[in-house]
DNA sequence: TTCTAATTTAATACA
DNA sequence: TGTATTAAATTAGT
C-alpha cells in the first residue's frame, strides 16, 4: 500500500510520514525561492500585462519563418547566432534558446512516435497475416472470428490487449513497450550534432544564386533516413492506373507553412545509416573530398528532397529571399560561410548517427561554396549505389493515357521490410510496358518513393494461394537490386513565388536505397501480398496484355500449409523472433496518423 | 519594441561559440534512459483505432468521478499519482495527464471569467448609478438612453467598454487584462506544490476512521481565498425574514459531483493575504507549531469548509468509502499519509500565496489526528482576530419566527470593497433584535458569508437620498470592527451517511475578515444602496419595531449634489481611480456567471 | 453553441 | 543541454 504512493525521489517531501512530524523549519520561502528563479526577472519587463510569470509570446509567423528556417540549417545554434536571431526577430536570446530546444524536442519526439508508430503497424500486420492464416478472416467486409464483437465493452479503455484474447501474441504491454524503448537507442546516436563538422552540400542562398528563379523549393538534400508529411495533403494522389482519386489541384493547395492541421513528422532509421539519400546531394557526414563532382545546373531543379521539415525549411527559404530581412540574417551569414548555417547539414538537422554506413558522396551540388564545406573524408565506406547520379523522368506514365497494370497488394515485403497500405496510395505496384519495369510506389512523409525492377531482372513471378484462398502472395524473385526514386510532393512550392515552381511536376530523383538497412539492396524477393482473387486477376491480367511478363508467373493454386508457407516466405516471419525489435520493427517508412483506413481498420477487428 | 523581450540574464549560455567542435563519441543510453520516464511511450495501449492522432475518448461517468476526487485533493497529481489512476481507471496516463491539465485550466479559465464578471459588474454598476444620478431613471423598468441600442456590434468581445459611449470610465482592454492576471500572480505560488512540504490539517482517513459516521464532509480548511461553486445549487438560500424563497429540501438533493451544469469555480484572492480563513482550522502555509491547540470535538461538525472543489471533495470521500475500486487507489494511500493523497492540502489544492498574512490559526479541527498536522509556527503574524476562537450559533434566526428586520440593500460597501446583489440572496442585510446584531450575510461560492455588528458598535445610521430620489444610500458608521462567519453549505454532506450529518444546519464559524485588504477591519462605514422608498421604509420599520436602533438613524432627504454625493460616499468613487486594477478588483466574491438576473440586467439594459 | 479531449507551443525546473 | 512538465492557446469532436 505504502507503496503506491511513493513518487518521485528527488522532490519527495521530507516531513510527513504520518508522524505528525513537525515539519522542521520550512517556511514559505521555499515556496518563494522557487518561484523567483523563473519567471520574475523575466516578466518585469512586460509592462502591458501584468503577468510575471509566464508570458506565453506566440511568435509570429514571420518570426517562425526565420526561426524554422534557421533551424533547418543549424538546430542548435551557438549564442553567437542566436544573438543574431534575437535581434532580427525582436525576441530575447532566452526565447530564441527556448525555441530551439523546444523545437530539438519536438523531433525527437515525432521521431519517437513515429517510431512507435511503425513498431505498431508492425504488429499489427504481423498479427494481422497470422491471423488470415489461422483463421483465413475476409480481409475487406465479412469477419466471423470468434473474438469479433467480442469485448465490445462500453468504456473505451485503451489498454484492451489483455483483454482481448486472441491466444496468438498475448503482448503484453510492457513487451509493447520494449518495442518502443528499444529502437530509440539506436536512432539516436547524439543530440550534439552541431558540433559534428559539417559536411555540406550546397548552401540555399547559392541555390537561389544560381536559380533566382526556381529557387523556393530547393534545399539541400536531407537527412536521408528522415520523412516528412506535407502540411496540407498528407498524401499526395498519383496518378498511375490505380483507382485512387487523383487531385491535380493539389499541388497548389498549400499555404502557409505552420499550418497547426498537419505535423512534419520525422522518421529515424532505426539501425541504419543513411539510407533514402539523394545521390545529386554532394552531402557527406564525414569530410568528403573536395572534388567532388558538381551536378549539372538540371539537375537541381530536382532537388527538392528536404529535411525533415523540408516543407517548412523550403517555405523559409522562399522568404528568404522574398523576406528583406531574412535575407539581412541567414543569407550574409551563409555567405560568410559559417559552417552552421551555411550548409543544410542533416546531421545537424537531425540527430542521426553520423554516417554509419553514408551512401554516395559522389555528386555535389551546384553551388559554388562547396568548395568550402568542410567535407570529412570518413564517408567512402558504403558506396552500394554509386551509379545512380541522374534523374530520370518516369512521368511519362503521369498522363493518363498510360497502360500500366497494376497489382493491388496491401503487403510489399523484401527481407524484414515491410510496408504496409494503409492507404489508398501507400502502396501502387504497377507494372509499365513502355519501360518494361515493375514499379512500386510508396508514399510516405508526404514524398513518393518508388522502386523499380526491370521486366529483365524479375527470374519470376509465383502467385501463391494462401491457406483459405483470401489472401495470397505474389512473390517476385529478381536478379539485382532495384532503382531507387523518390520525389518531393508538390505542396512544396511557396506562396510567394509558385509560378515557375509549379513547372516541375513528378520530377522523380534517384537514390539510395531507402529500405531499412537497405534490405532491398540484398534480398531479390520481393513479395506482395493481397486478396486473392484480385491478385490473381491482375497478374492474369497482366500476362494477357502484355506478353513479355507471361512466361514469368507461375500460379501455385494448393493451399500450401502454413508451415510450409512460412517456408516460402522467408520475409514474412510468423513466428516470436517477429517481435524481437530488431526485426519487427523494420518499416522505414511512416506509418500515416489517421490510419482510420479500411484496410487496417479491418483486420485488427479480431483484436477488439 | 525590443524592451518587451528582456529575459532573465542568469540562465545563459556560456556553451558553444560557434566552434565546430567534433563530438567526440556521445552514446545512445543518454536516450534510451530518457524515453522511459515520460508517457508518450506508454500510451503503447491504444490499440482499438489506429488513430495516432486524436481519439476523444469520452470518460465514462466513473473515470470522471474518480478524476474529480482526485482534482479535489491534488489539483496536480505526479506521476506516480498520475499512473495509479491511469491503472484504476484504465486511462492512458497521459489521457490522465491531460484531464488534469484540463482540469486546471478550466478552473483558471472560470476564475478569469468570473473575474470579469466581477469587473464588468462592477462597471455597470458604477455606470448605473452615474446614470441614475445623470438621468434619474427608474431602478426597475423604463430606459431612454442615448446609448441604448447604440453599439450592439455582432462580436462577443470582451471590450466593450470602449465601445459603449459612456464618457466615463474609457476602461482598456490591456487593463482589463491586468485584472485578469494580476490574481494569478499570488493565486500561483509554485506549480510544484507536490514538492512543498505540505502543511496538512487533517487527513481524511483518518477523519473517518475516528469519526466513521459523519467523515465524508470533514475535511481540511481550504486555501482561504479561494470559493467554491457548489455544484448542484448554486446559492442556498437563507431563511431569514428577506423576501428570499427558502427552499429547506434543497440540501439533500446533491447527485453527482460532477454535474455538467454546474461549474465549481475557484477565485483566488486578487491581491491580499489569505482572508476568508476558517479560525477553526489549523491550517498553515508553513511550518506550524505542533503545539497547536487541538480543536473540540463538536467543532468537527462545522468543519465543512473545502477547498475549491470543495463539494467534488465531499463527494469524492464518500466515494473512496463506498466505492470499493476506489478505495483501492485512494483510502489505503491516505491511510498512508501520502503527503499529495493524504490530506486535503489547500496549497496542492489551489494556487495561492503561500500565506502572505494567514488569519488565526487558534482553534484546529476537531479530529484526534489533528495533531498529527503539521503545524506550520510562522502564523502568527497577522493576529487581526485572535479573538474569535468560538463559534457561535447564530441559528437561532434560523426558525421562522423571527422578527428581523432586513434592509433590501443592492450594495455593499466598505472603503472600496464592494459587494453587488446579483442574486435574491446575495446580499442580505439585517437587524437580528434578539442579539441587537445588525448582520450583512453574502452568498458567494457555495458558501455563506457574515458579518455582524453589534449596535452597540453602531455610531449614526445615515440615510442620504440619492440625486434623483431613486436610490439611496444608508452609511452605518461603526466604532469597530464587525465579526466575520462564514458557513459552509448544506450541500456538502455525503450521500452515504448523510444522517446525522444534516444536523448540523446553520453554523456559523467565525472567521477572518473576508473583505480584501482586512477593508471592513479597517474602514468603519459600511455603506449600503438600495431603491430609496424601500430602504427607507425599512428604515421606518427598524425604527418602529425596534426602538433601540431609533437613536441611530437619520434621514437626509435633500437631494445632494452629485459632487458632495460623492463625498459622502468615499466608497463608491466615481473616478478613474476606480478602475485601477489595485482598487477596482476589489470584491472578493465570486460573480455567479449566469448574471442575468433581473437587477443586473434592469440597471445594464442601456449599455446593450 | 458549450464542453471537453487532444494538440501545439512557450516556458520552467531539474539533472 | 535534454528531459519532463506545465500553462496557455488552439483545434476539434460531441
Amino acid at each position: 500500500m505504502s507503496t503506491t504512493s511513493v513518487q518521485q525521489p528527488s522532490s519527495h517531501i521530507v516531513n510527513n510520514d504520518d508522524t505528525t512530524s513537525i515539519v522542521p523549519g520550512n517556511d514559505h520561502s521555499t515556496m518563494v525561492e522557487q518561484s523567483n528563479s523563473n519567471e520574475e526577472d523575466i516578466t518585469v519587463n512586460n509592462n502591458k500585462t501584468t503577468s510575471t510569470t509566464k508570458k506565453r509570446t506566440r511568435a509570429t509567423a514571420e518570426q517562425l519563418a526565420v526561426l524554422e528556417d534557421t533551424f533547418a540549417v543549424n538546430v542548435s545554434p551557438n549564442s553567437k547566432l542566436r544573438k543574431q536571431l534575437a535581434e532580427r526577430l525582436q525576441m530575447s536570446e532566452r526565447s530564441i534558446q527556448i525555441w530551439f530546444q523546444n523545437r530539438r524536442a519536438k523531433v525527437k519526439h515525432m521521431q519517437k512516435r513515429a517510431q512507435m508508430q511503425m513498431q505498431q503497424a508492425s504488429i499489427r500486420a504481423q498479427l494481422y497475416h497470422y491471423h488470415q492464416q489461422q483463421y483465413g478472416a475476409h480481409p475487406y467486409g465479412n469477419h466471423h472470428h470468434p473474438h469479433h464483437q467480442q469485448h465490445h465493452h462500453p468504456h473505451h479503455h485503451q489498454q484492451q490487449q489483455q483483454h482481448h484474447g486472441p491466444p496468438l501474441m498475448p503482448l503484453q504491454p510492457h513487451q509493447q513497450q520494449q518495442h518502443y524503448y528499444r529502437p530509440q537507442q539506436q536512432a539516436y546516436p547524439t543530440p550534439s550534432s552541431a558540433r559534428v563538422p559539417l559536411p555540406r552540400a550546397q548552401s540555399v542562398d547559392t541555390i537561389q544564386q544560381h536559380n533566382p528563379v526556381q529557387l523556393p523549393t530547393s534545399t539541400a538534400t536531407p537527412p536521408p533516413s528522415h520523412l516528412y508529411y506535407p502540411p496540407t495533403h498528407p498524401h499526395q494522389q498519383w496518378s498511375e492506373n490505380t483507382p485512387v482519386e487523383s487531385s491535380p489541384t493539389s499541388i497548389t493547395t498549400s499555404t502557409h507553412p505552420y499550418n497547426n492541421s498537419t505535423i512534419p513528422t520525422l522518421v529515424p532509421v532505426p539501425d541504419a545509416g543513411p539510407t533514402a539519400m539523394l545521390t545529386t546531394s554532394d552531402f557527406n557526414y564525414g569530410p568528403s573530398t573536395p572534388a567532388a563532382t558538381p551536378p549539372a545546373p538540371s539537375t537541381m531543379t530536382n532537388d527538392l528532397w528536404c529535411a525533415p521539415d523540408a516543407f517548412d525549411r523550403a517555405q523559409s527559404c522562399s522568404l528568404a529571399v522574398s523576406d528583406p530581412t531574412m535575407g539581412e540574417l541567414v543569407s550574409p551569414v551563409r555567405a560568410l560561410s559559417d559552417p552552421i548555417v551555411t550548409t543544410i547539414d542533416p546531421s545537424s538537422l537531425m540527430m542521426t548517427p553520423p554516417a554509419t554506413s553514408a551512401s554516395s558522396s559522389t555528386t555535389t551540388s551546384s553551388s559554388s561554396e562547396s568548395s568550402q564545406a568542410s567535407q570529412s573524408a570518413e564517408q567512402q565506406q558504403s558506396q552500394l549505389l554509386d551509379d545512380k547520379n541522374t534523374t530520370i523522368n518516369i512521368n511519362n506514365n503521369n498522363n493518363n493515357n498510360n497502360n500500366n497494370t497494376s497489382l493491388n497488394a496491401t503487403t510489399l515485403t523484401i527481407g524484414s521490410w515491410h510496408r504496409l497500405k494503409l492507404r489508398a496510395n501507400d502502396l501502387l505496384c504497377v507494372y509499365q510496358p513502355e519501360r518494361r519495369m515493375f514499379a512500386w510506389h510508396i508514399a510516405d512523409a508526404g514524398s513518393l518513393f518508388r522502386m523499380e525492377i526491370s521486366l529483365d531482372a524479375v527470374a519470376s513471378i509465383e502467385y501463391i494461394a494462401g491457406e483459405c484462398d483470401v489472401l495470397a502472395d505474389v512473390h517476385f524473385d529478381i536478379s539485382e537490386s532495384p532503382q531507387f526514386y523518390m520525389m518531393q510532393q508538390q505542396q512544396q512550392q511557396q506562396q510567394n513565388n509558385k509560378d515557375e515552381v509549379s513547372t516541375k511536376e513528378e520530377q522523380w530523383v534517384q537514390c539510395s536505397d531507402f529500405t531499412e538497412n537497405k534490405q532491398a539492396s540484398r534480398f531479390f524477393r520481393h513479395s506482395l501480398k493481397g486478396v486473392a482473387h484480385h491478385m490473381k486477376q491482375e497478374l492474369l491480367n497482366l500476362m494477357e496484355k502484355h506478353d513479355e511478363t507471361r512466361r514469368l508467373v507461375r500460379f501455385i493454386e494448393t493451399p500450401i500449409p502454413t508451415a510450409l508457407t512460412a517456408a516460402y516466405q522467408p520475409n514474412m516471419i510468423v513466428e516470436d523472433t517477429m517481435f524481437n525489435p530488431h526485426t519487427a520493427a523494420s518499416s522505414y517508412m511512416y506509418w500515416n496518423q489517421m490510419a482510420n483506413t479500411p484496410f487496417m481498420a479491418e483486420p485488427c477487428s479480431f483484436l477488439s
